[in-house]
DNA sequence: TCTTGGCCGATTGGATCCAATTGGACTTGA
DNA sequence: TCAAGTCCAATTGGATCCAATCGGCCAAGA
């Protein structure tokens, strides 16, 4: 894709996200296109891609509405990532890992080991978490060698607290936090070994069960959640 | 969108399903819109749906190539299959079924029982198993109140292989499809049970398990597969 | 002969134009 | 005053046009 779709794409994306296009807006093609200052075409073709990504969905015969996120299925979300990247875990010991994926692996636990054996967390840090955690977690997925995952995970990618990349709960509080990560990670710690030495059901249930790291621990040590 | 728009979206999809495509073709824009006799523009738009549902990848810097599928992704199909409708299950349970919604289960049951009552099967017996197959996984689904699952099996569905479509696999030998589908249709029973009497997790293991009806089941008493 | 550079054709992305469809508003009649 | 039918404006889908870019081919020089 082009370099203006992309930056279609992006800002768009970010626009939906961050709430500034309110969910349930009705969304035009000519004030989009106006507001971005660039024709009808890659307007046209940025809708249908975040239909796609969950974005956005068609509002009657006319157009496409920003998706209102319904709590309830952002838990379903949850769910299903769950059992997915489960799936991935296990289909990944069954495959093995090679030892290029393997490194990858313990590099970013060595990192969550160091930013965690400090005993506590800067506002940094979770920039940092969050990447390795996004490189962990697409390494298993590609470990697994499945498009079939790959494709169903695909729509997950951009909805609050059921994507990988809702590390982030509540800033404000970097107590509650650190003991969410530390959990996390152990975790990661358990799924690698799981992997490693093949026990393929253990590697299964707890990523499924590390589905819930985002939101519900968070809620569990008494986070406010922000979406943000 | 428009009818056109599916018209050619439904078309290449089945092109490239039917392997009328082949697999690591490059497609060009032009030679397809004249192909179907259509302009450029809803081939762009239909490019673009195919590479989110996984058909198509991109060529590089110009252009789509069909997605060249590993057989090993069939399998895998089917286990994505499995982990989601496992879960429709179990959430079908947890939500507890309507009276009409168990109205619907309980009659694909009867006329399961109906059909395999005889000892036998007679080839119009197939189709009417496919109606109520269908039927009866699609309750479940709704059941769980889930659009996550129901958009994540959708594209599944989409993937180039492994759809509910391809239950009947060998209409030529009756008798292997007289037990697969005795078989197939006791899972449907208890996973029914299940669900009714509230045991989340015998519904959701029997469901995953059931995936396999499809294919497997088929190979294990002696189908030969026929890829259609 | 092999490599490198430039040119030309092919192909895609973006803009604009045209047609078709829909939704709403206005008018008219009961 | 309300309902129904018709007409108009707005918006979307499709086609075509233009520009930018990429790749391949050919030639020239080392």
């Amino acid at each position: 894709m082009s370099k203006q779709g992309q930056r279609v794409l992006v800002t768009l994306r970010h626009l939906i996200i961050s709430g500034e296009l309110s969910p349930g807006q009705r969304l035009a093609e000519i004030p989009i296109s106006e507001r971005l200052g660039v024709s009808r075409t890659p307007i046209r073709l940025a809708f249908r891609a975040l239909e796609h990504e969950g974005l956005l969905h068609k509002a009657g015969a006319r157009g496409y509405m920003v998706r209102e996120t319904d709590p309830s299925e952002i838990a379903n979300a949850i769910e299903v990532r769950g059992v997915l990247e489960g799936l991935a875990s296990r289909l990944a010991t069954e495959n093995g890992l090679g030892t290029e994926t393997q490194d990858t692996l313990e590099d970013c636990l060595t990192r969550g080991d160091r930013l965690l054996a400090k005993g506590y967390l800067i506002e940094d840090d979770i920039d940092e978490y969050h990447d390795l955690n996004v490189l962990f977690h697409s390494t298993i997925l590609a470990a697994s060698g499945s498009l079939a995952v790959e494709v169903a995970l695909k729509r997950n990618d951009n909805l609050p607290f059921a994507s990988v990349a809702s590390v982030a709960i509540d800033k404000e509080n970097l107590e509650i936090e650190y003991k969410r990560l530390s959990f996390a990670h152990m975790q990661h710690r358990i799924i690698f070994e799981a992997i490693l030495s093949g026990q393929a059901a253990r590697a299964e249930s707890v990523m499924r069960e590390h589905a819930n790291a985002a939101i519900r621990y968070a809620e569990m040590l008494g986070a406010k959640p922000s979406s943000a």
